[in-house]
RNA sequence: GCUCAGAUGGUGGAACUGGUAGACACGCAGGACUUAAAAUCCUGUUCCCGUAAACGGAGUGCGGGUUCGAUUCCCGCUCUGAGUACCA
């Protein structure tokens, strides 16, 4: 029979479910290999042939490392909390569970056809009560949790409690919120129960307090800083501002120094690594305080009498001449001076007004005001001037800076504006026309510094600083603590209630806690978010938590429930965290670099520090999968001289001798640039009698690449390939298309290519009546040399993720034992166990027809290389005089270097290349080449 | 601005430690089969000169360098893509 794809992969689709062919086994002699791909978000608009890159890709490596003797645990499933499903709730009314539901049997659906080898028996659905209940306890955990920094370790909030019963606050080096009470054991067992667990909320690992966060009012809820792209929602695109609101936040800076020390020891793309260095942004310098000079200010407002800078250039203070703090800084209200009231009034002013993308679109213009009041340089007790200014950042170091116009650009531009002094501190620098943040040289106008390099003059100004209790040195990290609630319906409810404005846990027996019904998915009147609607949600003690857990919370753990995911008493048992431990391949994007795979790294230390995993890294090694891009198809649409369009359509080779308007056509009706004009007719009820200007009796379309979607028609779905040409051909093509890691444009002009090599590969099994027919005779020497060459090719390909280059390889050999007619069967099972992993359906039913036990192949063993048939006694050098090559020669592989030379210009061809005369130099590489200086 | 990645035929791409640049595939051109088309098969296909072949020349973004030999290593530049940004 002739290659009928349909037939085959749907029979071996069947079959692979209805056995549990990729069951992972939990207790295995076999060495563990977890290959995990990033869950997908079932968005309504189902797959685009961009999603499975990355699955076929890790698909394609957990086949081969079944086939290599691993217990390869390959799992799915779904990150089913999110917005979109709740604003279509929104809009219809329709409970997002139902919505969801819908979408989830979409993907399924879809990805069924593509064949993967997925477990689906451990499927996680992050909406699921059965999930989100630990998703919950997690979060619990975190709750009865601190940061001890001696131990760097998080523990138990209970033993917190006991030390202060002890010993009071003192000897705790904790992280925690920096209003924190100092106190004795007994002022502690004083305190009211109130008092109690409001001291201990600013130790916990999650906890409440005011925030400054980002709050979209187009979808109603707050936003963590990475969902937030130039001041307008990743999502939907609305605008966001800043507002101040009750949060719950979760400490990861607490372990800012160990995600940071992390990168190292895991096998990461290096811009992912780079992306999360600059994210956790660490900065070594100095925290510096400036005492306010005390006549000028507003005594009566004033908290405390310095200010408090954060500088990485500590050694350059005595060039400070102005101190600038942000207009938000919580101190500028009683550093201004009468006189200077209105204009510091206006300045805030015209600051708020300004969006976050104005302030950044007017970088260079410098702008600020003058408080009227000073700080002492701690150091030499000279004046210095206290101004606001927006390039100063609240939210970043203590939110104000000590310029120095002689170091720093900035400070520079200010201090001109404004006519500061600027003062070099430095021999060499040259401050003209710009500042100089030059380290080389020695000090100047420094004081004890003077003559001191940078090493040395660092320390010694820190030295100086700690002596006098004026500053110390300090890591300052650009990483805030996560954000923690959203103001939305469909997430998991946090199991805290209130109780006289305290958060409680809820007992652990009594989680779940399920997420309740509403009549609407919309804010209350009051403005609470949805979850206040929901009648008779009520705790006996007190209010819920109204807010809900954030979209990152369930991907933050779930490769921990595909270990044991049906695990009803634990998260998921020691013995499969034991066994499984942690994830050996994860593939996915990149775009969650400072997302889902920095908070991934957070909780996964977290759960280490209670000894509930082994591994302090969740995934020893990641991939990021190019992004597949749209390519779109244009048709040009003639313009008549009233500039109105027609409806004859130009094509592209001669729109330059028209006037003409481009117009995004169905790519699913072009194929190779050619316009089928037919199908075009039908497109759109106006293009029904479209007229065509044709070159060489065909339209060709022009091509521009651009995201996928649905307004440019160039949305390609991997149902229509499949139906086509059957998933195998999807999943190679897919490989074919180029390296995995880098992005491309989709592109089905070459997918035949695929396709017939498919078919090619079927027809060595069959004679030319189609019928199935393999010898048992002894392989060839030929045939032996092909199936080794590709034996070694794939292992190497496959072991660094080269799938495009198998791709070509498996062509070659299959056009090689076609050329040499094999229809061997000893050859021909090989051939089978390696494609299997690429084109698993086509394979199945070839080795079943071989006479094997079906559904066997999956556990088969890949063929062993062997080198002994790939070696060659001559090979075909290439003579090259002054590196150009001119002929080739076949030499026997067993001669020495100097008797190739001899025979190579014993050759008559070479005396004629040089043309009698003995060459300077001649080079031999053993196997490679021949070289001869003239 | 900073950080990172990349630039190879008409197209996607290959060349792993410096050793025959363009594998494999698409497209295109020509041919076979066919009443015809589709499908299939064969041949050619980096560019330039040349009727074809032989022969010759150029050639991996640009300009230099190291080397017997550079797509690969070094220096400088241009462009493209991604991330990030008054981060003190």
């Amino acid at each position: 029979m002739d290659y009928q794809f349909k037939d085959i992969e749907q029979k071996w689709q069947q079959f692979w479910a209805d056995n549990g062919t990729f069951k992972a086994e939990d207790k295995s002699a076999k060495p563990k290999y977890y290959v995990l791909d990033m869950f997908p978000y079932p968005s309504g608009a189902g797959l685009h042939v961009g999603h499975p890159l990355g699955y076929i890709a890790s698909d394609i490596f957990a086949r081969y490392k079944r086939l290599k003797g691993f217990n390869v645990l390959h799992p799915m499933g779904y990150d089913s909390f999110g917005l979109p499903a709740e604003q279509y709730a929104i809009q219809t009314g329709q409970h997002p569970a139902i919505t969801t539901a819908d979408n989830i049997a979409t993907y399924r659906r879809q990805l069924d056809q593509i064949g993967f080898s997925f477990d689906w028996s451990r499927e996680v659905r992050t909406s699921s009560p059965d999930y989100y209940k630990w998703t919950q306890w997690i979060f619990m955990q975190l709750f009865n949790s601190w940061y001890n920094k001696d131990i760097d370790k998080a523990e138990s909030i209970a033993k917190l409690v006991a030390h202060f019963e002890q010993k009071g606050s003192a000897g705790i080096n904790a992280v925690s919120d920096e209003e924190i009470l100092s106190f004795t054991a007994d002022e502690w067992k004083a305190f009211t129960n109130q008092e109690q667990q409001s001291e201990l909320l600013k130790y916990r690992l999650t906890y409440l307090r005011e925030s400054t966060v980002n709050w979209c009012p187009a979808l109603g809820t707050v936003l963590a800083n990475d969902e937030v792209k130039d001041g307008f929602s990743e999502r939907g695109g609305y605008p966001v501002e800043q507002k101040k609101m009750m949060q719950w936040s979760m400490r990861i800076t607490a372990y800012a120094e160990r995600l940071l020390q992390g990168l190292d020891t895991i096998d990461w793309p290096e811009p992912l690594k780079e992306m999360q260095r600059n994210w956790i942004g660490k900065s070594t310098g100095a925290s510096v305080r400036f005492p306010i000079e005390k006549d000028t200010h507003n005594s009566q407002l004033i908290t405390h009498n310095f200010i408090e800078v954060f500088t990485t250039r500590v050694d350059t203070i005595f060039g400070v001449t102005v101190l600038v703090v942000a207009p938000e800084h919580e101190l500028v209200p009683a550093l201004t001076t009468p006189e200077q009231k209105a204009d510091i009034d206006a300045y805030i002013t015209q600051t708020k007004k300004k969006s976050e993308l104005d302030r950044m679109a007017d970088a260079k213009t410098v702008s600020g005001a003058f408080t009227g009041s000073y700080v002492l340089n701690p150091l030499n007790n000279e004046k210095i001037p206290i101004w606001i200014a927006d390039y100063v950042l609240a939210g970043y170091g203590t939110g104000a800076v000590m310029a120095v116009p002689s170091g720093d650009q900035r400070d520079y531009l200010f201090a001109k504006h404004y006519n500061l002094p600027i003062i070099p501190i430095i021999d060499i620098q040259n401050i003209e026309t710009e500042a100089d943040p030059t380290k080389e040289g020695k000090y100047i106008n420094s004081d004890f510094m003077n003559g001191l390099d940078y090493k040395a003059g660092t320390v010694a100004v820190i030295a100086k600083l700690e002596a006098i209790g004026a500053g110390k040195a300090k890591v300052n990290f650009r990483m805030r603590d996560a954000i923690f609630g959203r103001q939305r319906y469909w997430g998991e409810p946090v199991p805290v209630y209130f109780k006289d404005g305290l958060p409680h846990l809820i007992e652990e027996k009594h989680l779940p806690l399920l997420l309740p019904d509403v009549d609407k998915y919309l804010p209350t009147e009051s403005g609470e978010p949805p979850l206040g609607r929901a009648e008779g949600w009520k705790h006996p003690e007190g209010e819920y938590e109204l807010s809900t857990m954030p979209g990152w919370a369930g991907s933050s753990w779930y490769w921990y429930r595909y270990m044991d995911a049906h695990n009803k008493k634990e998260f998921a048992s020691k013995e499969a965290i034991a066994y499984w431990k942690d994830v050996d391949l994860y593939i996915g994007g990149s775009e969650h670099a400072t997302g889902h795979l920095l908070y991934s790294r957070f909780w996964n230390k977290f759960l280490k520090d209670l000894d509930l995993v082994v591994e302090e890294e969740p995934f020893k090694k990641l991939i990021n999968q190019g992004m597949i891009q749209g390519r779109s198809n244009f048709v040009y649409r003639l313009i008549d001289d009233d500039g109105r369009g027609t409806n004859t359509f130009v094509s592209l080779g001669l729109i330059k001798e028209y006037k003409t308007s481009p117009l995004h056509v169905d790519v699913n009706i072009v194929e190779n640039e050619i316009l089928n004009i037919e199908k075009f007719r039908k497109f759109r009820t106006e293009f029904e009698d479209a007229e065509f200007i044709l070159e060489n009796g065909k339209y060709i379309c022009g091509v521009e690449v651009e995201k996928m979607s649905k307004s440019k028609f160039n949305v390609v779905n991997p149902d229509d390939i499949i139906s086509r040409y059957g998933a195998d051909t999807l999943r190679m093509y897919e490989m074919f298309l180029g390296p995995l890691e880098q992005s491309k444009p989709w592109n089905t002009n070459g997918i035949e290519g695929v396709f017939k090599f498919l078919r090619k590969f079927w027809r060595l099994f069959h004679n030319d009546a189609w019928e199935f027919s393999v010898s048992d005779a002894e392989p060839s020497k030929a045939e032996l040399k092909s199936l080794h060459k590709i034996i070694r090719k794939v292992e190497e390909d496959v072991e660094r993720f080269s799938f495009n280059t198998s791709v070509s390889s498996f062509m070659i050999a299959v056009n090689e034992l076609t050329d040499l007619k094999s229809n061997n069967r000893a050859i021909l099972q090989d051939m089978v166990i390696i494609l299997s992993p690429y084109a698993p359906h086509i394979c199945e039913e070839l080795w079943t027809l071989l006479g094997n036990q079906a559904g066997s192949l999956s556990y088969a063993s890949f063929p062993k290389f062997n080198g002994a048939y790939l070696i060659e006694d001559e090979f075909a050098y290439p003579i090259s005089i002054n590196g150009k090559t001119k002929m080739n020669l076949n030499i026997s592989l067993s001669l020495e270097l100097k008797d190739i030379e001899a025979f190579v210009l014993a050759n008559a061809d070479v005396q004629k290349y040089l043309d009698g005369k003995a060459p300077k130099k001649v080079i031999v590489v053993k196997g490679r080449i021949v070289n001869m200086v003239v």
